[in-house]
DNA sequence: AAACATTTGCAACATAGTTGCATTTTTGAT
DNA sequence: ATCAAAAATGCAACTATGTTGCAAATGTTT
């Protein structure tokens, strides 16, 4: 994969009906590399010389998670968190965990939670997301 | 409940040991009688003559929530939300439902989820927060 | 190369949340 | 009831996150 990334963004982004621009090129390639979710923030700051408008960031990510490539993960942080959408279902995202000691976040890929069924008359449950707080393993 | 829910609070706010203010008694009761997340926002706008002070409402909800009364619910905004702790064990908060068509949202106080136990080596689980979305029963 | 559609950068704005500090309220002890 | 200490409040100013409009630049199609 490290070889042929480059030919896998391609692909991705023309599946995705979706213009091949540096910027998205860019950020894919960011998230790949990172395996795990990113803010705005931090992107930028990655980014570097590379000067890049925090407004286009925020515009590629929306373009992307539009296009299903990237999806929001929810940790309880104020800045929102964006993340490939390759490790997930349609239904349901893996879980996140947190460290409370040290902060840092963890995707648990292989913890496979069930899926809530249907609840009461009425309620479709389309997608799941959970997030765990506790300790990690150089903190515990 | 509603003939003796200041009685219930007070003895909420000597039990976590806190000052019993105006303030904290007028929130936790918008709290009870609302029974789902508020953000500050809501707060404010719901206490209208009261004239609360937004740093005040911020304040308040964040030393009830050091006390356990209150807990952040997780939702897919960009406010934090708040609600009474009195019906989340320890380890797990109800899940939270939000309606990808009318955005309401409902606590799915009696949906039991399984709380994962330890992951791999060295990840300690302590809270778990579950976030799921699709349409209610309006909406379906 | 030309025409069209989308993306980009910039400036300005909106909303959420934080900090410092002087004043007021609550509490517990006299 | 009075007082002193501790904590809560209100206000102003601030930071961080995210959004909008628009003209210029870039990508795509013919
Ligand atoms: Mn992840
Ligand atoms: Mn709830
Ligand atoms: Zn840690
Ligand atoms: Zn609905």
């Amino acid at each position: 994969m490290s070889e042929n990334l480059d030919e896998h963004i391609d692909e991705m982004l023309k599946t995705a009906g979706l213009y091949h621009t540096e910027n998205r090129v860019l950020i894919l390639k960011m998230l790949f590399k990172a395996g795990k979710p990113l803010s705005q923030e931090k992107i930028a700051r990655q980014a570097g010389t590379n000067n890049l408008d925090k407004v286009t960031i925020y515009r590629t990510l929306e373009s992307l998670f539009n296009a299903g490539l990237v999806h929001k993960a929810f940790l309880n942080k104020r800045a929102s968190h964006y993340e490939l959408a390759h490790r997930c279902t349609k239904k349901q995202c893996h879980p996140h965990f947190t460290c409370t000691k040290c902060g840092s976040t963890h995707c648990l890929v292989d913890l496979a939670l069930p899926m809530p069924v249907s609840y009461h008359k009425g309620f479709i449950i389309n997608h799941q997301q959970v997030h765990l707080e506790g300790l990690c393993p150089a903190c515990s």
